[in-house]
RNA sequence: GGGCUCGUAGCUCAGCCUGGUGGAGCACCCGGCUGAUAACCGGGUGGUCGGGGGUUCAAAUCCCCCCGGGCCCA
């Protein structure tokens, strides 16, 4: 079989990624790896609009999906991978419009005609499609993207239409009055989801009105409005049936308002002449205040009464009396019906009043509140006139402030199957949990109707048609059902649009003729219908039995109003079941700061420029590594830090292949399992240590949380095999022969870098597969890319928890010792005698048995040993203290030279006699001295020839005397390590062999490096060496002097010839 | 105004579910190591765990209120 590879020195990804994006491209791997599995699993593709770029927000929705796509491939699923688009709706309606010069929708129908429109919106869904799929595939995400299913294609609606028809079944169609946003200028409803977008700060009249009470004199209903010009289409007041109300007299005049508002609004000058609950008021009749101004008002039955709200009234603002016009609030509309009251609407599209209007009719509305506040003051009905700066919404597009009007709409009676999708709801697996239980719930909870006509051009056009002589209505499901039931059929191809189907006529039973409603579908429901219309069912049902319900969908926080919203609905009304199993919500990409990033702010970071400066991988793991429902602040600092630790990754890999294709290592010939014998403690270690993270790993990404497994990894990557086991391993892999023990070492090293770099491909596609195919592709032979390869398998055998915290033990010991040398000055390259490790703990004493050998080469010691604490006397000494409050009393005038005798005994003897005899004696000035426990104090210090270190089981001890032996072995590694820096500096291959020369600053130095000639050649690969005191030899090749210790050193280096 | 969520070192975040001496990486300072690594190792500086209250022997962690950011709604 074949030998490792290699990799570029350099970890450049710029190099490769388009490389690969390319090939993979060219050689159709994405149809290959979809082709791998067998269970089904459906992920469904929440479609995003078409209008604008992608930025690094929109990436990390579609990396996430990438990542578990590619997962799910590696465990054996068949993985449906259809991108989707959403190519309808308002939006591109305004982009066309602005191309084309159109300032208003009528100039759609006049000046453009609306086939040509309509031909314009596709044309440009279509572009921006393609404009979205190139940036998706530049990320690496491998969807079908030559088969993205098209919410605008014929059998898309066609599922649409079924769907509206099964509502119509159902019952669940109805048409009807309902208040919407209308902007006056672009004569259009909004979109409730347009309208949140876009509150601004406005000035209005703030007015307090006196509604005249109904046989009373001088007794009014005090009520405050913002906007004058809906008091035409005043039907009702009202009041909160638990607040207290007052009816307070000022001069002659009687006020009915809450008393919590009373001061505020009267001031102090008033007199309660009654208290009573707002509920008693209920059914108090009043004069409309206009009613001479809009007779239409006098027609108006029932109304001009005082209703109950407990959810619309509060205290915080106005008089606790509200003025309720259901044709102009959505509030006053709900409470209107309760009541039974009229809505009436005197305002048209354009925002000004019809002829019900009266007196106003004609008139702008906001031009009529300046009319309408002088008519009011002229009848004596205006209490109190202010002005008041407030949020309201305008027009996303013209920014025209917008009106409220009550119109006929078609809706879905979402209401009556609330329940039925509380229901649903439970049997979701949501993550994070939260997402579905509170947030989700909630929203279906406080679920209205859906209002799912709108007045346009660009949509699903709904598939009603309403005969013109009976009234009676047919909801069309299919092209089929349309082409048998018309009786009119326009010219050419069947395209199931505006205006093609406008022109179709259809038949009633009552021999009259059926025409279309002129409205298109709210666009969500679009994208609601998806999780069967992208299955072009009911057109088709294979694929449907095949793959429904979905399996997994995945998308941002917004989307609990939304897409999550809309599929279930559309889901419950079609097949009365949520059409998706499992919800995975993820944040949103926010700025340095903390803001959402948004064109307007100038915050905004595109994909692009993060791959251009740094790499796709590197964007793929930080965004993929962050806790996926929170938000993410996206700042280059942590992406250029992850740009480093993919370096490191780089060069793991790099060092690896770099060895092993030098040794012409054969993975097929030399595995862990053949050399099993050879593993040392830290190739067994690796092994089983790296059996968890595969079980792990594979866990983490099934629970979808991907950013485990990534951190996992490159933490196992960089921590584990990186910085300490090839640290561990380095003096095995220049082992020239094919030793065992090396070969045991690159077995390990491959089996884990190998199992490694598949977990890690579904995360980083792109330098996954570059190693792969530089790397191992030669070994192993097969396949031709690393995603087509499985997930790889646990081997239970290799697993050895003991082994792992002794391991962890022994990094601790390694490291206490480095801290001890430390502390005494002593540099790891001076090899020291020995390394004491003092535990209590068995296990200690077990790892420093069975990985002596490890500890001793990277603590750099001659000999490790593990003593019991009842030993640790030894390294430690004691200065004694003269203890003066008894020293004193007990030698008098000798107590001074007592004290200073104390510094010149043997601090250990005396510790241990005190202890052990209770006294300890001496002779002083030829006298016998004794002395007690009580008379010194005992300061603990480690003893002259040890430094200590800590770690969390017990301690080290380094004994810390260099001998001329021991530095003089130092002093050769100084050297090994200079001439390995200079070898580097010239760039010489690793295998090449050099000539050395060394000049030393003395005969004893050349005497010291003499004993080890042979250690520094084989080291450094040097065929010769010079070692002379003398700068009187040759100094050939490359030359350099160097400062050791305050000693000068002369290198010269040559390449040896071949 | 309401629902959900986040707030922990200068920065990015773990720890919170299941209370028990506050962590990592980056940054900064000092020292060391290095023929894979613009790496690395040791030591140091740096926290009212957003604020307040409560439960408890004990609160970053559980409960309540408030402040600030985000998403959604109004």
């Amino acid at each position: 079989m074949g030998v490792v590879g290699t990799l570029t020195k350099q970890f450049n990804p710029r190099e490769y990624e388009e490389r690969l994006l390319k090939w993979w491209d060219e050689a159709r791997l994405r149809d290959k790896a979809a082709q791998m599995g067998r269970k089904k699993f459906y992920f469904l593709d929440g479609p995003p609009y078409v209008t604008n770029p992608i930025h690094v927000g929109t990436a990390w929705n579609k990396i996430l999906k990438d990542a578990y796509l590619r997962f799910h491939r590696m465990i054996g699923l068949r993985v449906r991978d259809q991108p989707g688009f959403d190519m309808h709706g308002l939006p591109i309606e305004v982009m066309v419009e602005k191309k084309l010069g159109i300032k208003s929708k009528k100039e759609i129908e006049t000046k453009i005609g609306i086939k040509n429109f309509v031909e314009e919106c596709r044309r440009y869904a279509l572009d921006n499609l393609k404009i979205a799929t190139n940036q998706f595939k530049n990320l690496g995400v491998w969807m079908d993207w030559e088969h993205p299913y098209m919410t605008i294609t014929n059998e898309y609606i066609e599922a649409v239409w079924w769907m509206i028809k099964k509502a119509e079944e159902k019952g669940l169609l109805s048409k009807g009055l309902r208040v919407t946003h209308t902007c006056p200028r672009c004569e259009t409803v909004l979109a409730g989801y347009e309208v949140t977008e876009e509150y601004r700060e406005l000035e209005d009249p703030s007015i307090y009105v006196k509604f005249p009470v109904k046989g009373r004199n001088k007794e009014y209903i005090l009520i405050w409005t913002t906007t004058p010009w809906t008091l035409p289409a005043n039907v009702a007041v009202m009041v909160h049936p638990d607040y207290i109300y007052i009816k307070a007299k000022v001069e002659d005049e009687v006020f009915i308002l809450a008393e919590e508002r009373a001061s505020m609004v009267l001031g102090e000058n008033y007199e309660v002449l009654e208290r009573l609950y707002g509920s008693e008021l209920e059914g108090v009749e009043y004069t409309p205040p206009l009613l001479e101004e809009v007779p239409k008002q006098a027609e108006l039955k029932p109304a001009h009464m005082v209703v109950l709200s407990s959810e619309y009234v509060t205290l915080e603002e106005g008089t606790g009396c509200v003025h309720s016009a259901p044709g102009h609030g959505e509030e006053d509309f709900e409470v209107g019906m309760r009541y039974g009251l009229p809505v009436f609407c005197p305002v048209n599209e354009a925002g000004r009043f019809t002829k019900d209007g009266g007196k106003y009719q004609g008139m702008y509305v906001r031009d009529a509140n300046s009319v309408i506040v002088e008519d009011l003051k002229r009848k004596g009905l205006l209490f109190k006139e202010e002005t008041i700066r407030h949020r309201y919404p305008h027009c996303w597009r013209c920014k025209t402030p917008l009106v409220l009007r009550a119109t006929e709409q078609w809706f879905l009676k979402v209401t009556e199957i609330k329940e039925k999708l509380l229901d649903e709801n439970e049997r979701v697996n949501w993550i994070p949990e939260w997402a579905g239980k509170s947030r989700f719930g909630n929203w279906i909870r406080n679920a209205r109707d859906w209002v799912i006509s709108r007045q346009r051009y660009w949509g699903i056009p709904l598939p009603i048609w309403i005969c013109e002589k009976c009234g009676k209505r047919t909801v069309v499901g299919s092209i089929e059902e349309l082409l048998q039931k018309a009786v009119r059929i326009p010219a050419g191809e069947v395209d199931l649009h505006r205006p093609w189907v406008d022109e179709v006529v259809l038949a009633c039973e009552c021999g009259g003729e059926m025409r279309r409603v002129p409205d298109v579908v709210d666009v969500w429901m679009d994208s609601g219908a998806a999780s069967w219309a992208s299955l072009a069912y009911p057109k088709r049902a294979e694929e449907f039995e095949e793959w429904w319900p979905v399996d997994l969908i995945l998308e941002g926080h917004d989307q609990t109003r939304g897409w999550f919203y809309t599929l279930m609905v559309c889901g419950v009304i079609a097949f009365d079941s949520c059409p998706y199993r499992t919800v995975l919500m993820h944040g949103f990409t926010l700025d340095q700061y903390g803001r959402a990033m948004h064109k307007s702010l100038g915050n905004v970071i595109y994909p692009e420029e993060v791959i251009e400066k740094l790499g796709r991988d590197v964007l793929r793991i930080y965004e993929l590594q962050h806790t996926t429902w929170e938000d993410l602040r996206f700042t280059w600092r942590e992406l250029e830090e992850v740009f480093r630790q993919l370096n490191i990754v780089w060069n793991t890999y790099y060092f690896a292949s770099l060895y092993m294709n030098l040794d012409r290592f054969d993975p097929e010939k030399h595995h862990v399992e053949s050399l099993t014998k050879h593993l040392k403690p830290e190739d067994r270690w690796l092994l089983s240590k790296f059996q968890r993270l595969i079980a792990n790993t594979k866990q983490w990404f099934a629970q979808l949380q991907v950013f485990n497994a990534a951190k996992a990894l490159m933490e196992f990557l960089v921590e584990d095999v990186s910085r300490w086991y090839i640290r561990a391993i380095r003096r095995r892999t220049w082992i020239e022969a094919e030793a065992p023990e090396k070969l045991a070492a690159y077995a390990t090293l491959y089996e884990v870098l190998y199992a490694s770099l598949r977990m890690l491909a579904p995360i980083a596609p792109f330098i996954t597969e570059e190693i792969y195919q530089k790397v191992f592709l030669p070994a192993v032979g097969a396949p031709e890319s690393i995603h087509l390869l499985s997930w790889p398998e646990v081997k239970e055998n290799l697993v050895n928890e003991e082994l792992e915290r002794q391991m962890k033990i022994a990094r601790e010991i390694v490291e206490a010792a480095a801290s001890a040398r430390q502390r005494a000055g002593l540099k790891l390259r001076i090899p020291l005698r020995q390394l004491v490790v003092v535990s209590e703990s068995g296990e200690v004493e077990e790892t420093v048995k069975s990985l002596r050998e490890l500890i001793a080469d990277l603590a750099n010691v001659k000999e490790v040993v593990h003593t019991a604490p009842s030993e640790e006397a030894r390294f430690k000494e004691y200065k004694l203290l003269p203890r003066w409050s008894k020293l004193g009393p007990a030698f008098k005038a000798k107590a001074k030279r007592v004290a200073e005798a104390l510094s010149t005994l043997p601090g250990r003897e005396v510790v241990q006699a005190l202890s052990e005899k209770g006294a300890y004696w001496f002779t002083l000035d030829g006298e016998e001295v004794v002395l007690l426990p009580e008379h010194v104090e005992a300061v603990e210090e480690v003893a002259e020839r040890y430094s200590r270190g800590e770690f969390s089981e017990g301690r080290v001890y380094v004994d810390i005397e260099v001998t001329p032996e021991l530095a003089a072995e130092g002093l050769a590694r100084e050297m090994v390590r200079r001439i390995q820096e200079m070898r580097k500096e010239m760039d010489l291959e690793v295998d090449a062999k050099i000539y050395v020369t060394i000049v030393a600053p003395d005969q004893e130095s050349v005497q010291a490096l003499e004993k080890f000639r042979s250690y520094i050649m084989e080291e450094t690969r040097a065929e010769q060496l010079s070692i002379a005191a003398e700068p009187c030899l040759e100094m050939r090749g490359y030359c350099r002097d160097w400062d050791i210790e305050g000693d000068r050193f002369t290198i010269a280096v040559e390449r040896a010839e071949r």
